[in-house]
DNA sequence: TACTGTAATTGAACCGGTTCAAATTATGTC
DNA sequence: GACATAATTTGAACCGGTTCAATTACAGTA
């Protein structure tokens, strides 16, 4: 006989379980789920073959009000740009994710992941994350200036780090790429084409690093003497949408670019797309150059040229900073890490016409 | 004076201390906490000033503990393709975890997500995470026929829906997009253009979501009364990689195809690489058709022709259909959800030369 | 046999919430 | 004022682990 909806919750063992099973105390259970070696081998033998029995396993959540670690590190999205209908995640963001877990699951740590509706205030999540203590430690990302949540986070001194570093940042505790390399290298590669007038497509400017990809921008500007026209720069969000609204732009000017350097890959191919609109051919009429190397970029066509970065690395070292601080280790050697950029050249990228 | 490397942990205060301060049990600001109706609006007041004053905020894990609840729900990926020295992930998880997140945000309940490397078993994580109930309940996703996870989680009676369905599938703990319907929408829009000579890539033999390709391309192939040649039908693994390597050697057919059917994007932009290496033109010489419409299909030139599905809101379907079993509330009208994909017609299908 | 030092084991206290039967207080009725 | 009923409040028990001071067992030595 069987009642659908009939539910049989069986009592799961506990450590006093297995304790009472194998003739010994808790303490010493405990003592062998921890792989202390204070337990003599025959006692041992017993306990484990109780947990085997009764298929005993600890319980997460005990473990951790004792412990007070979660074994989780968090991660936490703002979902920006209201205006869209549908928000599209750059696929960056995923193999950070990846590379962040590869590395964690070797700990037994978890990733947990929430994301801000539009709208909402983040801090407030933040502040329910930390002070409840839901994980041991916080990865942030896309850094503004005078962010409120390493105000909050430093105030709190809880465990934390940065996929991006500030001017002045205080602690060890980021990992970055060489943004201003990055953008040096791509905007020399177009100079050494021999482009002279070149569009430059900028990140959101509350970003922190909108700062730093500009001066990597000037600074090849600058080394080759060329002078800096500020008609030719625009303000994007990362969307192809913008790529291609800031492209339509730079195209009805007097004076178009011959090439246009775009801080990440999906605001290029919104880039290319307008100019092809334009009926114009990238890399022979306008060259375009990316940045971020993700892995469409290459099935595009033509083929971007791009900044690659070492993101599923970067994840890693991330992964592995944060968990000497969470562990109150010493970061010597890991902490401000700076990743170099590579070029990546493809046929997105040409001589001026 | 200050020692760099002291660290001063304050105790951080108990709903002990809170009662204590406001002069109350600990059942009375437990209740305030939770919003029970049972406390005087005075006693409230008091209560909330205390809270305040001493800056309380409940532990996550405490409350676990006693409620046996987490506020979580999890993710595992596999990594797959040992072969590939760069594992990238499938745009479509990314959106998927989104639209997951965007939901549970609302319920206050995280995504813990979870990678097992190459070559480690998957079983040992699915136990652990189960049986030391590190989260409320689990998403599936990339089903194989005979899954052990299904068996193991059945088993436990442990909570989990899935994102794809079985032939005897006994529950309705599922999420699907009428895939049958898809690659015959594909298939027949393919027909409809006047091609007779169609290739289908298809999806990992093992997973189980193969079948139901197969039978949309077989209904749509049988509708039009056109035999299918075996020939033409490749094996993929949804890399990009594979659907280049299987385009070539459909290219290097006797009778090559005509147009390609691929299972997904990533594939389809693998296809037409390889297309355009023959000095072939997509959408004039061969036609090829994605699925998934991920975010980059309109930006491939030329623009894919695609069949889009709904995974954002699979994923909200998702969230809420397993919060409903975690909360043992009725599934009715939630459960096995068949999503409807579209047609996306793009430049990259035309008719036969 | 007594004594000492070390190895192994014990179990109560603790982590910080929730729960609920029992006790207390407030309100209403005659 | 006595009594019944309803509204609040209480606090011990519980969730299931870890920790560590105290205790016991065991081996080696004189």
């Amino acid at each position: 006989m069987s009642f659908s909806g009939l539910y049989l919750v069986l009592k799961m063992p506990t450590i006093r379980d297995v304790a009472r099973y194998a003739n010994v105390s808790v303490g010493t259970v405990s003592n062998v789920l921890n792989g202390s070696q204070l337990v003599k081998d025959e006692t041992r033998q017993r306990v484990l073959e109780a947990i085997e029995a009764l298929q005993f396993h600890p319980t997460a959540a005990a473990r951790t009000l004792s412990t007070q670690r979660t074994n989780l590190i968090g991660m936490i999205r703002t979902e920006l740009r209201p205006q869209n209908q549908r928000i599209e995640i750059d696929p960056m963001v995923l193999d950070l994710i990846e590379g962040i877990t590869a590395d964690a699951i070797e700990s037994s740590i978890g990733l947990t992941f929430w994301t801000i509706p539009v709208g909402r205030t983040e801090m407030d999540l933040y502040k329910r994350v930390v002070n409840s203590r839901q994980v041991d430690g916080l990865i942030l990302f896309a850094l503004r200036e005078n962010d409120p949540r390493l105000a909050f986070l430093n105030e709190q001194s809880f465990p934390f780090v940065t996929f991006g570093r500030l001017d002045r940042q205080e602690s060890d505790n980021w990992i970055d790429l060489d943004s201003t390399y990055g953008i040096e290298l791509a905007t020399r590669h177009i100079i050494e084409l021999g482009h002279r007038r070149i569009g430059y497509i900028a990140p959101p400017n509350e970003q922190f690093l909108a700062r730093q990809r500009w001066q990597g921008f000037v600074n090849a500007m600058n080394a080759a003497n060329l002078p800096i026209d500020h008609q030719l720069v625009l303000e994007g969000d990362f969307s192809e949408r913008s790529g291609q609204a800031a492209a339509n732009i730079l195209l009805a000017r007097a004076q178009p670019p011959t090439a246009i350097v775009c801080n990440n890959d999906r605001m290029a191919f919104g880039v290319m797309r307008a100019v092809q609109a334009h009926g114009l051919v990238v890399g022979t009429d306008i060259s375009v150059i990316g940045f971020d190397d993700i892995p469409l970029a290459r099935y595009t066509h033509p083929a971007l040229t791009t900044i690659s970065q070492p993101i599923h690395e970067i994840g890693g070292a991330l992964f592995n900073l944060l968990f000497r601080y969470i562990n109150r280790e010493s970061v010597e050697g890991l902490g401000g890490q700076l990743f170099k950029p590579e070029l990546v050249v493809r046929q997105s990228t040409g001589f001026p016409p």
